[in-house]
RNA sequence: GCCCGGGUGGCGGAAUUGGUAUACGCGACAGACUUAAAAUCUGUUUCUCGCAAGGGAUUGUGGGUUCGAGUCCCACUCCGGGCACCA
């Protein structure tokens, strides 16, 4: 019976097998290139995994597999990100002590993982929680602590070479050297929860309450651990153009870190010293600013207390913002709140004029200076705020608009200045409004009555003159001003010059009746007036301006925040945006108000947690001392064992709560101090967890320079986009600083970062334990295998995409396997072949010195180039015939002759054979007749007296064997007939003249040999020794298509695994084996490499599926692991397609598909295309303008 | 709201980067095998007009560039991810 393919019998073994093999296991240092890929540890929860953590496991395997198998030396680590949060919330729920839920979730994890796979080196596991671990953590925590940012170098050097100002005291100095460490402590805001009285993560505070407890929650300032990340800021987006991320990837950690170009800018406060500084990078908008605001925690506001006549309703205010997310705060789509600070005004430095001071919580304290210049006229969320409050709104930048094709300003022409406006004319009743058609000039244009306006006029009585000459109409009302001032460059073909600029602006005006007089002629010359319907005015203006004054009548005015053409700002009147910002900086600095400056959105990372489950922070703190930093030698500091590791009610860690612990004699005084009580956030240990993989067991250093030098940096590190600003971000942030302190020999961690997309519930909802619809690895393992589960994974969809579960399409990739596993039935390993294709030349060696015998063979095989014992050497010396039957005998001689001329051999051994004797085959050759035939007649004869039965037959063996595989084939023939009483014809052939076959009336010594072939035994033997063979070529070339369709796969699936496109190489292994499948026989001979075509098939899969593969590999009779072998490599002659279908279009679309060369000539393909009579059918009666041709893809006639 | 992605059959998706749109898989339908069912195998399957030959339409919507657009440009719309104490 057919064995069945039963992954749950196969897979646990072979994952013990390998375990125990540890053929995963990376190798410090090797001769091969290293490989080092990487997926972001896990968070081993109490949830166990789900299946959408396993595609970047699984995807990341098949490349560690496929590198493997091309010659790297690979490795693949795996560990646990094990503090945090949530394992400290089940502990307190549970009351089972976090430890003890990490050991027991690891454990879980553990299992699940090693089920479906991977090619991990489990001997390199970490754990982030393990002492000896986070000794590093904290050892890398201190080196921060104990360093500065020297801004000369542009890197992090020892605290010691910081240059301290000598005329500090003690505390100033300590103050001063604080000031500069890279890990700090500030005041910080978190989240409080009132009611549980406990420090509250972002995630738990939903809709601005306690999750918990549903109490609102709120902001309680204290004081944080703080790295200072914002020093690398710029360094973070330099080198991004040194390694190969994702480009969203690195657009959005661009983005995150948010470098902003522009000035820093000192307003004073009337009658008051102190200054606001704020930072902008719109510096040309100075004239524009008309208000300043400053965030809610902004300390001017205390500062000033005194001064503000207001301060209750601010400060109430400022009370109400604090509680606010900055989500809420920057909406832009919120209501702006604010307060005006009474009592106080600051002065706007560019003109001196005296403006308001508010105070509003869409400033936040976070970003800048904590304060801004208000410009309502160029920035969205203050015009905003103006039109809300009423503030004074004042445009000092002038959009530009420069002519385009027609309107193209011409170098040749002259240049004229005018001022225009645009008069937008409303019909007396209905809703429509007059435009301008200017088809009788050169221009095109569609617009509004556009006029100049003439000295000593204003724009308003411009504009009714301009509409009475134009329209007619007589009676009309200015009803009010559209939008600002705007600058135009363009070239006017009515008047033949450069319109070089026009500064314009638009009136709109209200017919009052219909009295009309009709226009001069003159005013009509180059365009009809007509009237346009309200909702047609659109589409039918054509020039920027004119849209522009519409829109603002139709959905009122908005902040221009593009570059344009200064206004109302003074002596910098008329310059561009960009030259306006170098000016005025430099009119800043010179007058000491300003400067330049670059701002980034990049906060500093807030390093602390009250919490039990993270790594101490090792610091000491002394009254006296202030903060000192334990000794390496006292690392690991330990998290120390308690009962109770839940919140205080005080803010504070729980640790504060362990005097025992917390209490210690000062380091460096010896007098009484604490313990810093905060632990440090989960994302510590993930920030340099991949250099420890290295060196998992080094108890001297984080790991040896050697080994990071060999193995750094990560070629590839797999994580998802949810982790592209913080853990990433992170991490290059911490190995930046130690390569700045020469302890990584690399100053980019990751050269190549990719992201997975997440696997959604087959609701197309994220999956999640309280949705309910998570889908558990295990299930489907137990049920459809490990290897159906990882080919699902990838094939699902593109590896970066959302996509959702679907079992129903899980089953497609069981039933792939299944025939993957059926398609060994077919596999075709015999040696004939091998021998045949292999040698490529059809070259045969006939064993037989005996004449007659030789010519029979040449004659039967006149396809096949023969050659004879006597062609090659004459000195051989028959073998001894000792067997007892034709097929020993036959193979003796074969085996003989093949092995010692190393030729494809065929011998034949052949006899008469009596049944009346027993049958007794070869005992009447001609050697048993002694070469006398006369006597052996006679001796015969003599037997088969009184004997009746006179039946008997010639039988042949032909032996074909193959010496390079010591393996051979045996066709045998037979012709029956029967004795005859005399010999009849020719005797000098052995038996003939005495045998004559059935259905013959005469002996063979008779027949000619034309005659004789029809019946002969030994014809027959070779006949179905040429069937074979034929039979071979045949299927061999069959086989060729699969040959070439095998290489353009090798080609796809390699190519498509290096570019994480795993899903279309599993599509192309699928349309490989449809092929095959077609085939009645798939070759497997190892010896040949055109006949591999079974063992390339399972090598290409094994990456994806491992275990189904090592066992059919098995079965072939394999002894080494197929994660042993190499990869293949695909041959582009064989790749090529020979032939292909040439695409007929007629303007493009598709009409005519013919077969051709791949390599067609243009002349050839327009010849072939044009005389098909569906082409001609298309182009007749017309004229064929253009005709394109693309090699190997289509023709395009154009007509 | 801001930043980053994305939208192609009934469904997941493919398309060598501007050149045959719908590969591959799922599902559905029909047939073979079976007492029957399941499994398996074979065929059909974007929509639409047509008996057929053949035609027309179609990649979220609208417009543009081009001999040719899923792919490039502009505007809109809808969906997903991130937003700094979840990891």
């Amino acid at each position: 019976m057919m064995q069945k393919y039963n992954p749950q019998k196969i897979e646990k073994k072979w994952q013990k097998k390998w375990d125990e093999n540890k053929i995963y296991k990376a190798k410090d240092f090797s001769n091969k290139p290293k490989y080092y890929c990487l997926i972001e540890f896990p968070y081993p929860s109490g949830a166990g995994l789900h299946v959408g953590h396993l595609r970047s496991h699984i995807a990341i395997d098949i490349i560690a597999r496929q590198k493997r198998m091309s010659g790297y030396n690979v490795m693949y680590p795996i560990g646990w990100d094990a503090f945090g949060l949530p394992t400290e919330n089940f502990a307190i729920k549970t009351k089972t002590h976090p430890k003890i839920v990490t050991k027991n979730n690891i454990k879980n994890f553990t299992k699940q993982i090693k089920s479906y796979g991977p090619s991990f080196d489990w001997s390199r596991e970490i754990n982030t929680t393990d002492p000896k671990y986070y000794k590093w953590t904290q050892w890398i925590f201190l080196k921060l602590f104990n360093s500065f940012y020297d801004q000369k170098l542009d890197k992090a050097r020892d605290i010691k070479y910081l240059d301290v100002p000598r005329d500090l005291n003690n505390l100033e100095k300590r103050e001063f050297i604080d000031g500069q460490r890279l890990a700090y402590e500030a005041e910080m805001a978190i989240n409080w929860c009132p009611s549980c009285k406990i420090g509250l993560a972002n995630e738990e505070v939903v809709n601005n309450a306690c999750e918990r407890c549903g109490a609102p929650a709120e902001k309680k300032t204290m004081k944080q651990w703080m790295l200072r990340i914002t020093k690398y800021a710029n360094r973070l987006i330099k080198d991004l153009e040194t390694v190969d991320y994702l480009e969203k990837i690195k657009t959005q950690q661009v983005n995150w870190i948010g470098k902003s170009e522009g000035a820093e800018v000192e307003f004073r406060i009337k009658n008051y010293e102190s200054r606001i500084r704020v930072f902008t990078t719109r510096p040309d908008t100075l004239f524009g600013c008309t208000y300043m605001v400053l965030a809610p925690e902004h300390n001017l506001i205390e500062e000033l207390k005194l001064q503000i006549t207001n301060y209750e309703e601010v400060k109430k205010y400022i009370q109400k913002a604090k509680n606010k997310s900055d989500l809420d705060r920057t909406d832009l789509a919120k209501e702006k709140t604010g307060v005006e600070l009474k009592g106080i005004k600051a002065i706007n430095p560019a003109n001196n004029e005296e403006i308001p001071i508010w105070v509003a919580d869409y400033v936040l304290a976070t970003y800048g200076t904590g304060a801004i210049m208000a410009v309502p006229a160029h920035d969205e969320r203050d015009f905003e705020f103006a039109k809300k409050f009423g503030l004074e709104i004042r445009q000092v930048v002038a959009p530009l608009f420069i002519g385009e094709g027609k309107n193209k300003i011409r170098k040749d022409k002259k240049n004229t200045k005018r001022t225009v406006v645009d008069v937008i004319i409303k019909h007396w009743e209905k809703d429509e409004y007059f435009c301008l058609n200017w088809s009788k000039s050169k221009n095109d244009w569609k617009s509004f009555v556009v006029g100049g306006v003439e000295k000593g006029e204003s724009e308003e009585e411009a504009a009714l003159r301009e509409a009475k000459e134009e329209s007619g109409y007589q009676n009309m009302r200015v009803v009010k001003k559209i939008g600002g001032t705007t600058y135009s460059r363009f070239f006017a073909a009515h008047k033949d010059v450069n319109r070089h600029d026009i500064k314009r602006s638009c009136i709109y005006i209200e017919l009052l009746d219909n009295s009309f007089m009709e226009p001069k002629e003159e005013e009509v010359k180059n365009h009809d007036g007509i009237w346009i319907k309200k909702g047609e005015v659109k589409d039918f203006i054509n020039l920027q301006e004119p849209k522009i004054h519409w829109d603002i009548l139709q959905n009122g005015e908005r902040s221009f925040l593009k570059d344009g053409i200064a206004m109302n700002s003074e002596q910098f009147n008329g310059l561009t945006t960009a030259e306006f910002k170098k000016e005025i900086i430099k009119w800043l600095s010179k007058n000491n108000l300003g400067r330049k400056a670059i701002n980034y959105k990049l906060r500093d990372w807030v390093f602390s947690r009250q919490h039990y489950w993270g790594e101490p922070i090792p610091i000491v703190k002394c009254d006296k001392c202030g903060n000192i930093s334990l000794k390496e030698k006292d690392l690991p500091l330990k998290l120390p064992d308690v009962k109770n590791y839940e919140p205080t009610d005080t803010g504070e860690s729980p640790l504060a709560k362990i005097d025992r612990w917390v209490n210690i004699k000062c380091p460096k005084c010896n007098g009484n101090a604490k313990r810093e009580t905060d632990t440090m956030p989960n994302w510590a240990g993930s920030s340099w967890y991949f250099l420890r993989y290295l060196d998992p067991k080094n108890n001297k250093e984080f790991a040896s320079p050697e080994k990071l030098k060999y193995w750094m940096p990560v070629d590839l590190y797999n994580g998802g986009m949810e982790h592209t600003t913080l853990h990433l971000l992170y991490s290059r942030f911490w190995h930046k600083f130690l390569f700045d302190l020469n302890y990584v020999n690399t100053p980019e961690p990751y050269a190549k970062r990719r992201s997975h997309g997440m696997i959604l519930a087959e609701d197309g909802q994220k999956m999640s334990k309280s949705r309910g619809n998570v889908v558990n690895p295990d299930k489907v393992i137990e049920k459809y295998g490990a290897d159906t589960l990882r080919l699902y994974e990838m094939f699902m969809g593109p590896y970066g995409d959302a996509i959702p579960w679907s079992t129903s399409s899980l089953i497609g990739m069981n039933r792939f396997l299944e025939r993957v596993w059926n398609m060994k039935n077919k596999v075709e390993t015999r040696f004939i072949a091998s021998k045949f294709i292999a040698s490529k030349s059809k070259t045969i060696l006939i064993a037989t010195n005996n004449q007659g015998k030789l010519k029979e063979l040449k004659d039967h095989l006149k396809d096949f180039d023969i050659i004879s014992l006597k062609d090659i050497d004459k000195e051989i010396i028959e073998p001894e015939e000792n067997g007892k039957t034709f097929e020993e005998n036959s193979l003796i001689k074969a085996k003989y002759y093949a092995k010692k001329t190393g030729y494809l051999t065929i011998a034949d051994d052949s006899g008469l054979c009596v049944n009346a004797l027993n049958g007794r085959p070869g005992v009447f050759s001609s050697r048993y007749a002694e070469g006398d035939y006369k006597k052996a007649h006679q001796k015969l004869f003599k037997e088969l007296e009184n004997k009746k039965d006179r039946y008997a037959y010639f039988q042949s063996v032909v032996t074909l064997y193959d010496p390079k595989n010591n393996k051979y084939e045996q066709f045998s023939g037979k012709c029956e007939g029967k004795i005859i009483d005399k010999p009849q014809g020719n005797s000098g052939f052995g038996y003939d003249p005495i045998f004559m076959p059935d259905g013959l009336n005469k002996s063979f010594g008779e027949c000619s040999f034309e005659e004789k072939y029809k019946y002969d035994h030994r014809k027959k033997a070779i006949d179905k020794l040429v069937k074979h063979l034929n039979e071979v070529e045949t299927r061999f070339i069959a086989s060729k298509t699969i040959e070439i369709l095998l290489h353009q796969t090798i080609k796809k699936v390699s190519e498509d695994i290096e570019n994480l496109k795993f899903n279309t190489a599993i599509s192309s292994l699928m349309i490989l084996l449809n092929e095959m499948e077609k085939q009645k026989t798939i070759f497997n001979i190892p010896a040949c490499p055109a006949g591999r075509q079974y063992s390339i098939f399972l090598i290409l899969l094994s990456p994806f599926a491992p275990h189904i593969t090592e066992e059919l590999w098995k079965m072939m009779g394999n002894k080494e692991s197929i994660h042993l072998q190499s990869f293949p490599k695909y041959n582009p002659e064989l790749a090529k397609e020979k032939e292909i279908t040439l695409v007929v279009q007629i303007n493009g679309k598709l009409r005519d598909q013919i077969k051709v060369l791949a390599d067609i000539s243009e002349e050839e393909a327009k010849k072939i295309a044009l005389e098909r009579e569906k082409i001609k059918k298309w182009i007749e009666g017309k004229e064929i303008r253009r005709i394109i041709f693309v090699k190997g893809k289509l023709i395009n006639i154009v007509v």
